[in-house]
DNA sequence: CTGAAAGCGCTTACAG
DNA sequence: CTGAAAGCGCTTACAG
């Protein structure tokens, strides 16, 4: 007189490992283990498990996997803005190398505010994602210590440290921007200016990179430096270039912090028949797309982004599978792009 | 002799809905009810579970949830491309929406191929989303079944139909192509070009009011039209720019189906010297950031992508909490701005 | 309005 | 190498 188990579930009609277990004539954890391939298996049971995981279209509930393994199968990227092609370039990158590898990416966007940085931690940290990725390395202490309690495999990006247990994949700001300034200084520029937005701590690197190379030469005038910190954008750049070369009529160069400023300044030069570089040498930073096409076009720095966003991904990838990683922290350098403007 | 339950779970240390149920000494469910506010709790219990789950720093477990209830709080979103400012801002605007009211964004980039949609479909169909957002309304069969019999709520993006049980929040891109064709030639131009790359279906779709338009004047002629499939980019712009006034020298006018495009050949104008609007009319289509800038600025079509974003994204807020949507297929229209060069 | 129990679909020790 | 059982942390009928 046993009663039917009363069905009281909220089964979805999707096959379950349950199911693929009962065709294949296993049980289900040998099911688990065939399809995962975890553990050695019998050949002939996996074949089986496969054959009948294919013909009931079984696709693993990531959900019942996370709670059981207590680890998901996402990785949470947070980027300071969606607006800037070079996160944008980033992201393409990693979820490039992540997708294929069977990682989902879910992205936050702290718009450069350390208390959104904090919350989207927070809120992406309850789905005990299997790695992390973040921007940068300068972030408040308690979003540090979220990171590093989590236990959850982390990977920053376009800048590198050399610290225990932290790993980082980018270039060196500073050096970069020295690079670039003593290419001014070649040129015979003497009044180079430094224009910059947003402030971030990279923009800010590239100020010291910048005010190094200048103290070297004896040159550095710190009425030359415009920072401002509205977002950066071709308007912006533009509205600097009118009103430094208004304010310092004698300034022979002007380092962008980035090629959207860049840009904008080029135009305005333009506009205003300013000859570019005879009049004031032009140089920006990352080589965003359009730089190699404007008039003249634009003497800045490729930063390999691209480089950047895969071998992060591969890092973070070693990590989360427990491999060893042989540079914690990665260097990938930039390149000095001579073009017309400087 | 009650043996003491052997603990063999793989317990995270994190509280769970049990702590705070007990702290508070109630129920789970009831915990679990008095947090998310679905049912009729007395007042006092509320305050009492909600006092412990802040004393406790609870953070439901999403995967539990999920699996408890056959639906996450993710969001899928599925672009064409990363690399289109357009596609960013849409999903900037949607990830603002969704963000604050507690659902996460998972991203898909098929890169305009079918079978990567599909697949992508298929990935995150499996983590039960509780929403879907995609681009456009063409897709493959497999694709479009996959999507309705899920059964997850779904908005599209960009383009509107009428069609019961489909939602959509866009524009009509045939129309503005047509008001924007009728204004070059309000202006007095007659021998106007398409000049198009990637060719997606609303890249064609403008094709198409560029046709009807010039049909109703008497003057379309297929021999204007610059149909290239390859990914747009300024850069591709001022290549067929150039090409296209060598083949058809007597052109006026050149309509580029997207502001990259148009961008990269007004700055070939520049360089050539080709006087713009007076030897060639230009236009171009989205408004993208850099356009207001050109030299001559640039005339456009202003599409309303934020606006877009933001409300398919409440759109889907309804659809997923049940409630009825007023407007299922919304046209946000799109505005005619005109600039100095057409 | 509240609670005890069952169940979601997996994985993980444990035993053999 | 394989299986039976327990458990992950929630929500959902069901009963009161």
């Amino acid at each position: 007189m046993t009663e039917p188990p009363k069905r009281r579930g909220r089964a979805t009609g999707r096959s379950t490992l349950a199911d693929v277990a009962r065709l294949a004539e296993v049980s289900v954890n040998t099911a688990s283990r065939a399809l995962r391939g975890t553990r050695a298996v019998d050949a002939e049971l996996v074949a089986r498990v496969q054959a009948a995981a294919k013909q009931l279209r079984y696709v693993p509930d990531p959900a019942a996997r996370a709670l059981a393994s207590a680890r998901s199968s996402h990785v949470a990227v947070l980027i300071p803005l969606l607006t800037n092609a070079l996160f944008v370039e980033l992201l393409d990158a990693v979820q490039r190398k992540l997708t294929p590898a069977g990682y989902q990416t879910l992205i936050g966007v702290t718009h450069y505010r350390p208390e959104e940085e904090e919350e989207l931690l927070l809120s992406y940290l309850a789905h005990r994602p299997a790695g992390l990725l973040v921007t940068g390395v300068d972030r408040s202490d308690a979003a540090r210590r979220m990171i590093a309690d989590s236990g959850v495999p982390c990977v920053h990006l376009m800048e590198t440290v050399r610290q225990p247990g932290v790993y980082s994949v980018g270039l060196s700001q500073q050096a970069a921007a020295h690079a670039l300034t003593t290419h001014l200084l070649q040129r015979g520029c003497r009044r180079i200016a430094y224009i910059a937005g947003q402030l971030d701590p990279r923009v800010m690197q590239r100020r010291q990179g910048y005010e190094q190379a200048l103290r070297e030469a004896g040159c550095y005038d710190s009425r030359l430096e415009v920072l401002d910190p509205s977002p950066t954008s071709m308007a912006l750049g533009g509205r600097l270039f009118e009103e430094l070369l208004r304010r310092q009529p004698d300034v022979d160069a002007m380092f962008f912090c980035n090629d959207d400023l860049a840009q904008g300044g080029l135009l305005a030069a333009l506009r205003l028949q300013v000859p570019v570089p005879q009049r004031v040498a032009i140089v920006g930073f990352n080589d965003l797309s359009g730089s190699e096409l404007m008039l003249p076009p634009l003497t800045t720095i490729r930063t390999p982004r691209w480089q950047i966003g895969t071998q992060a991904a591969s890092m973070l990838l070693d990590l989360m599978h427990g491999q060893p990683v042989a540079q914690p922290a990665l260097d990938l350098g930039f390149e000095l792009v001579v073009r017309g403007s400087a």
